[in-house]
DNA sequence: TCTTGTGAAACGCTTCACAGCC
DNA sequence: GGCTGTGAAGCGTTTCACAAGA
C-alpha cells in the first residue's frame, strides 16, 4: 500500500499511459536510459504537450532539460495502472473471438490470466485454449468464486450476453468487457466497457466513402491509379 | 436526386447511428412498424435526447407525437452510412485475431466482404478462411489492385505492422482498421482507426482497482480528497 | 539552451430544457 | 397529451503558450 494517489485519473488518459507503458518497454528492450517527450509521443502517435499533461496526474516524473528516465517512467506507470500484480479474469464464449482473445499473449504478459474460461457448446468443453481448460458455463459461478475474478469477458452470441452478464455480476464481477452487439444493463457499481468490432470498420467505411465523395482539399490525395 | 448531405457528422455520432442500424434491424424482425427515441435509446444504451440528436444530422427522421418509422428510419441510416453497396475489404495477418475476423459474419452482413486474406506463414498460405483463400503476402498489391479494395485490415505482430502499412498505402488502400499494437504513421489523406484490444482491458483493470480502493458504492466519488 | 510542467484558451461532445408539431 | 427537433448550457478533453528549472 504505497502513497498511491487515487486523483481522478481522466479515462482518456488512463488509455494512453498503457500505451506509454508499452512504447517503454521496448525502448527499454533497446536499452535506452532517457527518452524526451516528444519522442515517445511520436511513438505513441499522440501531441507531445498531451503527453505531458497526462503524466502530470501522476505528479512530476521527469527532469527538465534531460527528460524521462525509462526505467523510473515504467515503474511509475506501471504502478499507477494496477501494478504487475496478476488480475484473474473470466471469458466466457469461446468462438472464434473468444478463442483468440484466450490466447492472446499481449493478455498475458500484461498481468491478465485467464483462470476461466466457459462455453456452452459441448464439442468445444474440455478442450484446451491458452493454457486453460474449458469448462461448461453452468460453471460459471462456481468459477468466479473460486478464482475470486472481478473482470470477466463476454464473447457470446447477442442472443445470450445479458443473462450471462447478469450472472456474472451475482456471481461477483463488477468489470466487464463486452464484444457481444448488444447493450448490457447491468446495475450501479458494475463497469461495463463495450468493443464493437463491426461498428469500428463501419465508422472507417464511412470516412472513407466521405472522402471519396469530396475531391481532394489541397494536392493532399493522390492519384488513385486504378484506370479500368 | 440524392439530396443527402453528407454533412460533416461527428465520428462519435457515425459510430452510434451503426448501433442504431443494428437495434432496428432487429426490431424489423420483430414486425414492430415505429419506435419512439426513449424505446430506440434504451436498446441502444444512450440518451434518448442525445440520440435525438444524433439523427438530426441527417435532417427530420421521425414524426413528432409518434416517434419513428423503423423501415423509413433503417433506409435513411443505411443510406447515411453508406448503403448497402457491398465493400471490398483486404486483411492481412492471419492469427488467431485475423481468422476469427475474416470469419465473423457481422461484418458480411453490413456489406464487408474481405476479397484479400494474406498471410506471410506458407502454412497458413492456401487454407480457406470465411469463404475466401490465403494468399502469400508478397501478392499483397496484386490483391489490392485487382480488387480495387480501399480498406485495410492489419491483424499482423506489430514488428511487421508498418510496413504491411505502407504497402496497404502504396497499393491504394486509403482506409486502415490496425489491431496490432503499434501507432502507424501514414501520409496525409489515408485514415486509420487503432483497435487496442490490451488496453482496453487495462482501461477496466485500473477502473476496476480503483472502485476496490474506494469501499463505498457510487455516491462516495465525490467525497474523496476535500479537507473541511 | 533544452525540456518539463501547467494554467488558460479552444474545441467537441453530452446533457438539458423547451419550443414546435402531430 | 405525446414525442420530436434543437438552441444553449455544461462538461471533459485537447491544444497552446510560456514559466520554471536542470
Amino acid at each position: 500500500m504505497t502513497q498511491s494517489r487515487p486523483r481522478n485519473i481522466p479515462e482518456a488518459t488512463v488509455a494512453r499511459l498503457a500505451v506509454y507503458l508499452r512504447v517503454l518497454a521496448g525502448l527499454a528492450d533497446d536499452g535506452r536510459s532517457h527518452v524526451s517527450s516528444g519522442e515517445l509521443a511520436s511513438a505513441a502517435g499522440v501531441n507531445p504537450a498531451g503527453l505531458r499533461k497526462d503524466l502530470s496526474h501522476l505528479g512530476p516524473c521527469g527532469v527538465r532539460g534531460v527528460g524521462y528516465s525509462v526505467a523510473g517512467l515504467r515503474a511509475r506507470l506501471s504502478e499507477a495502472l494496477g501494478g504487475e500484480r496478476s488480475r484473474p479474469c473470466v471469458l466466457v464464449g469461446l468462438g472464434r473471438l473468444g478463442s483468440a482473445l484466450a490466447d492472446y499473449t499481449g493478455f498475458a504478459s500484461r498481468g491478465f490470466t485467464f483462470v476461466g474460461l466457459l462455453d456452452s457448446d459441448p464439442a468445444t468443453v474440455g478442450t484446451r485454449v491458452g493454457g486453460c481448460t474449458v469448462r461448461p458455463v453452468e460453471e460459471l459461478e462456481a468459477v468466479v468464486r473460486a478464482t475470486a475474478a472481478t473482470i470477466g469477458v463476454i464473447t457470446t452470441p447477442a442472443e445470450v450476453a445479458q443473462s450471462v452478464c447478469d450472472r456474472l455480476v451475482a456471481a461477483g464481477v463488477r468489470s466487464i468487457l463486452n464484444f457481444a452487439p448488444v447493450a448490457l444493463s447491468v446495475p450501479a457499481g458494475v463497469d461495463v466497457r463495450k468493443v464493437d468490432l463491426s461498428v469500428e470498420l463501419q465508422v472507417l467505411a464511412f470516412l472513407d466513402q466521405q472522402r471519396a465523395q469530396v475531391p481532394a482539399p489541397a494536392a493532399a490525395l493522390r492519384t488513385a491509379g486504378s484506370l479500368g
